[in-house]
DNA sequence: ATCAAAAATGCAAGCGCTTACATATCTGCT
DNA sequence: AGCAGATATGTAAGCGCTTGCATTTTTGAT
């Protein structure tokens, strides 16, 4: 019998149903290598002995932990929560787990989880966005590593991805703004150094400025974390301006949340006296009243191919360009033409 | 030289720096007991290296992963996730890290989440609420694996638990309700198998009515999933009844919200036409206008309490019996007297 | 200078599993 | 019955690390 409050081990069911520890080992990984009668008995000890197998042993011994790390900037908000769900539900189809951890979208936190998990054995990566410290590319490389990044999509960059334009999509959204008549942009954006998301999203609102030929530099930017209550700072910030916007650009739903409300509390109808609008097309979007027009993301469809892509670059060692996924623009009522002052 | 894409090991360090792997080991593990000369000498060969210890070989080694796991009902919505940072964050103080999954609110797979982190050696659990199979909680005694449940206090329970009397809380809610003057009270309940929260809570609102005399018959109870879309059906239904309640209490925030958005969409206005109220007191309750009416949750504070409480029993061994945190209500305006039909 | 005690380091035995290889057992033929 | 080939099982060598114990070096007091 084995010591009190530990766990039977492999040699304590070989034991018990009088084989040896391979035989035990294979009838739990390919039990068709063994004949029925001995593959009975052992399970029957595995289950008299309530036996699961030890996870750092199996891993030291097969050097494959079936395990993908995926770190998000953030689970506080449900920006990542859709995808994410989507991503873990076509991994474990194929026989993955999935270990997530969030960074609180600071690039040093990112990179210990990053190590965390490379020393945890996981078998492939996922991560957000492709700006980051060219060292951690190198450290992936070298230590082997798949990775694939999601949420924006860079055919050149350092690892595949799968994703969107931001910039094109923020740049549509832009001109639809514009194409209701508004010249007064302003834009509340997340914080941009070392996003590209939320940079190329400035970069889309950008474009589309100077494709209506207004100039660029009458755009008010002001960047600030994701969430609500600093989509509501930056409102008031925004709204006490000389020349207000009457359309306010967020960078994403939560900070247009953030946005909505504070204009309500200080009594500006939305769309009538300012528009706003989002960028994900999260559950929140359609919740609040206006809903937002925002810009749809396929999160689902995202998450399910960048598992399908990852588990192949895991097991094939292949590693292909990755692919771009279309948005769309969502109509909700925040968006209208502007009112006249 | 070692292979190509294998990380280096302990003994490449050892070679490099010229001492044993015990000394590198003791360098990285307890660099008091190392002279200053060896430690930096061993160090630099860490930093040329690009050393990182080996969870697994760590692990087996040791026996100890400083890793705390956690299974949580779902994280498509923000109800956890607020306490469960807090829970992280307070881990990460001491050394610890965060393995979180969720179930879906399906008792087979949190059996099999928990049989998974106990093999990867979580050296301690963290459940939300008290209701599951016994088995698990024999499973985790044998296993010698300190487990604390959180989200919902019950002091003779199997495991220690930090969380507050959903009972008493949904029931406080509902005298002040009935205090409102409505006596026609209708409830959308979670699902309450194996969940004792949900039970819990309509166990409260039952509490209340008998303790204002009023019947307890008369009380519609809907048990429906916990998602917004759900609250809205299970709305419809409550007030598509031929006797229409005036006020309906919600198992949690998401729920109140799907019904206060059909309630919108079918044009009743909140709280004239009809009061809903709402439990949790997410950010959600107070984006939503009119705002929800709700319990506030300490999230925080009990994620931060479960953490300190959860290393105390897996580094002292020791259990204690929990604790009982106070929930309030808060007041928004989405519950009013009831309107003279 | 000497030596005991303290401090630093090395040695080597596992931790529980997988898997290549060796060995034993079972087929179905002749 | 006897044998080759297939099939089933056993043997044992690691995987990379920690740690108790043995050994060496340092320290400081005489």
């Amino acid at each position: 019998m084995s010591k009190l409050g530990a766990a039977p081990t492999l040699d304590d069911v070989a034991k018990m149903a009088g084989v040896s520890t391979a035989t035990v080992s294979r009838c739990l990984n390919s039990p068709n290598r063994v004949v029925k009668a001995t593959r009975e008995r052992v399970q029957s000890a595995v289950d008299a002995l309530g036996y699961t197998p030890n996870f750092a042993a199996q891993v030291m011994a097969a050097k494959r932990t079936f395990t993908i790390g995926a770190i998000i900037p953030t689970m506080e908000n449900a920006i990542f929560a859709r995808g994410l769900q989507a991503f873990q539900e076509e991994l474990h189809q194929h026989g993955y787990t999935l270990l997530v951890s969030s960074s609180a979208y600071k690039p040093d936190i990112e990179e210990e989880q990053i190590r965390t998990l490379a020393a945890r054995g996981a078998d492939g990566l996922l991560l957000i966005g492709h700006d980051r410290d060219p060292k951690i590319y190198e450290f992936l490389d070298r230590r082997n590593i798949p990775t694939l990044v999601a949420w924006s999509f860079a055919p050149d960059a350092p690892v595949p991805s799968i994703g969107f334009d931001n910039r094109a999509a923020m740049c549509a959204l832009a001109n639809r703004v514009i194409a209701m008549g508004h010249t007064h942009l302003g834009v509340i954006s997340g914080v941009s150094a070392g996003n590209d998301r939320a940079r190329l999203r400035i970069e889309g609102v950008k474009d589309a400025t100077r494709q209506n030929g207004l100039d660029v530099s009458d755009l008010t930017i002001i960047e600030t974390p994701y969430e609500i209550e600093c989509g509501a700072q930056a409102f008031s910030q925004l709204i006490g301006q000389a020349s207000r916007p009457t359309a306010i650009l967020c960078g994403n739903d939560v900070l247009a949340v953030g946005a909505l409300r504070r204009a309500q509390e200080i009594g500006l109808r939305v769309p009538k006296d300012v528009s706003i609008t989002g960028f994900d097309d999260i559950e929140l979007a359609r919740i609040v009243s206006p809903a937002l027009t925002t810009v749809h993301v396929p999160h689902r469809e995202m998450g399910r191919k960048a598992a399908l892509q990852l588990v192949e670059m895991v097991e094939k060692q292949v590693t292909d360009q990755g692919e771009q996924l279309d948005t769309s623009i969502i109509e909700g009522q925040s968006l209208g033409p502007p009112g006249k002052t």
